[in-house]
DNA sequence: CTAGACTGATAACACGCGTTACTAAACGAT
DNA sequence: ATCGTTTAGTAACGCGTGTTATCAGTCTAG
């Protein structure tokens, strides 16, 4: 039963044609010239035998793979446990979808060689890629810079020179602390959503001081704590501020690691608000269900990705974007878990 | 400086031998004669020059595309709420990776015409597919059935030949289920996942029959809602069932719907576990850091991701399983929000 | 009547690799 | 010296498509 593929040949043998006209027809190249009559037989013809164009012969011929490739420097225990990966995948879906290209996934080791992130792209599977936030000693994607190689980083690291878009993560870890502030608070814990290695924790810190100086509260480093992505790690973070030190309201740059804290700040007794005012980070589904509902800021992760995959193909077209980085705004969304002194 | 990519052309010129010897050298060839001198100068010049096969030209000769697809059939929108959807990846990593196949998702819109799924393989960008909880309505599943497609389903659908990986759903429901009942409830509600049809709503509740019957309580249709994957929809089933029914535990098919299903039951002022025990459903990371942590069943969603990839590798290479279908087991957690009546 | 433009279609090459069938040389045995 | 056998390597074809240069025929203008 199961008969092999049609190939482009068959068509042209069923329509009487050649298989150059085959393709003319079915590409709809322009400024040719073909009857209709003949456009009728062969659209016919191809419609009849099932034909589907092998996309690897295509991709082989006209040097374009139509695919691009979403690079994670991770384990893979750690992309289980990422709450943003499914709405970027949407996101990036529905642009590729669009623009009828194809969406793989690829990891690279996180003892990967330099030239990872390079052999991904001349092995020509992808025409070009998204690499999701890298960490800043990646030195691969350095090499990336100087072959002309279309990619797209969704998050920052400084001193580099490829494209990239994400959150103005600055302003709204500013905007948060500043809504403590704002609600009388002077004594702010904060914990990092990671390790310093990535750049985001970074940034979210500087958003954190930006805000204790515009007020004119001294930064204490001892009220900062840095977390690695999941509860466990929010946990520990808290149960050592608890211990060390004294205040009335925390800023936790990340809902993932907010579940933590809050369950320290349970364990000992305190209750949120009342007891401690807690803005977090990234505002995933669970932040507005959680007990009390979760003054957060909206990370709009769906909209990064569907932009960064905009770029990516502009420049795989070859228009190259004006901005090199571009900021996208994040919300503070104001629920329950924060309250005046 | 964006000097050409270097072909297997190159490396032959470089190393002076013909291309046949390049490949034959690069692909370790089994049971070919060529001296360990010649090997030598072919992988050193192919060191030298940075060559790179070209994947698509490898696919086109060897009609093996070194790649599987993750197809799954939803809006854009709900792939951006899927809790699972990190975890199930991060399985499909695993295998692929090790394999040296890659990873690609794709999405066939609800609407598509029986075709969608053939194309997908007809393209050949991919060898073999990975369909991700597919609703009973779906035809165009069935069609693969007939041509000859390697598929591997990862949740069940009934009157259906393609080989599937699942969860044993009803034995976890009525784990979960018999766990409340030993701890002396009677009156248990049930909020499902989703619709029905999903097949896996289906089951589930039937595991809540199961062990309703297995103790003798009869079955009240009218303590049983239908939610719909997300948490708002867990919230209004919770509401209902306050409204109208009476109650001292609540079975919930899923932790996200459990969520809003919380949240109703907070606004009704009651407390898990004191006033109502609640068990649920997936395990997925928030559940261990609710508030009660919550007692529910642990989807092996990583293991069923690999497991049904290691199927499809093997049917890719000629490997028929020998199963049809796959059920893994799905353990109850017994946490902090169940207590005895 | 003829040169040039236009129409409709095709032959032939390119893409980069895997692989089979074949050759040429060296070797060993009779 | 002759013949088979092993060793080392290659020429040539196939995979299925896109694309360019070309061709035969028809139409139009001078």
């Amino acid at each position: 039963m199961s008969k092999k593929r049609a190939t482009s040949q068959d068509v042209a043998d069923a329509a009487s044609v050649s298989r150059t006209t085959v393709s003319l027809v079915l590409n709809n190249v322009p400024g040719v010239n073909i009857s209709q009559a003949t456009r009728q037989r062969v659209r016919e013809a191809a419609r009849n035998l099932g034909y589907v164009p092998n996309a690897t012969a295509q991709a082989l011929a006209t040097q374009r793979a139509r695919a691009v490739g979403l690079v994670m420097t991770r384990s893979t225990h750690q992309i289980a446990s990422d709450v943003f990966l499914p709405q970027l995948i949407s996101g990036l879906l529905t642009v590729v979808k669009e623009k009828r290209f194809r969406l793989l996934i690829e990891i690279v080791d996180e003892g990967a060689d330099d030239r990872a992130y390079i052999d991904l792209a001349q092995a020509k599977h992808i025409d070009g890629m998204i690499i999701l936030t890298p960490r800043t000693t990646d030195v691969g994607i350095r090499k990336l810079d100087e072959m002309n190689i279309p990619a797209v980083l969704i998050g920052e690291i400084p001193d580099c020179n490829l494209f990239s878009v994400q959150a103005d993560d600055r302003a709204a870890s500013q905007k948060a602390v500043k809504h403590l502030i704002d609600l009388g608070h002077r004594k702010i814990a904060c914990v990092l959503n990671s390790a310093a290695v990535y750049y985001n924790a970074q940034t979210r810190l500087n958003g954190y001081q930006d805000a204790l100086q515009e007020a004119g509260i001294p930064y204490r480093e001892k009220l900062v704590r840095f977390a690695n992505f999941d509860p466990a790690s929010g946990q520990v973070a808290m149960q050592s501020l608890l211990d060390e030190e004294e205040f009335s309201a925390v800023f936790v740059a990340s809902d993932t690691v907010a579940m933590g804290a809050k369950t320290a700040l349970r364990e000992a007794k305190l209750h949120i608000p009342k007891d401690i005012s807690l803005v977090s980070f990234d505002d995933i589904p669970w932040a507005a269900y959680a007990d009390p509902p979760l003054t957060t800021i909206r990370i709009p992760a769906q909209e990064m990705a569907s932009h960064a995959c905009v770029v990516l193909l502009d420049m795989i077209h070859g228009k190259m974007p004006e901005k090199k980085s571009v900021y996208l705004d994040a919300d503070l969304i104001v629920r329950e878990s924060t309250r005046a002194i």
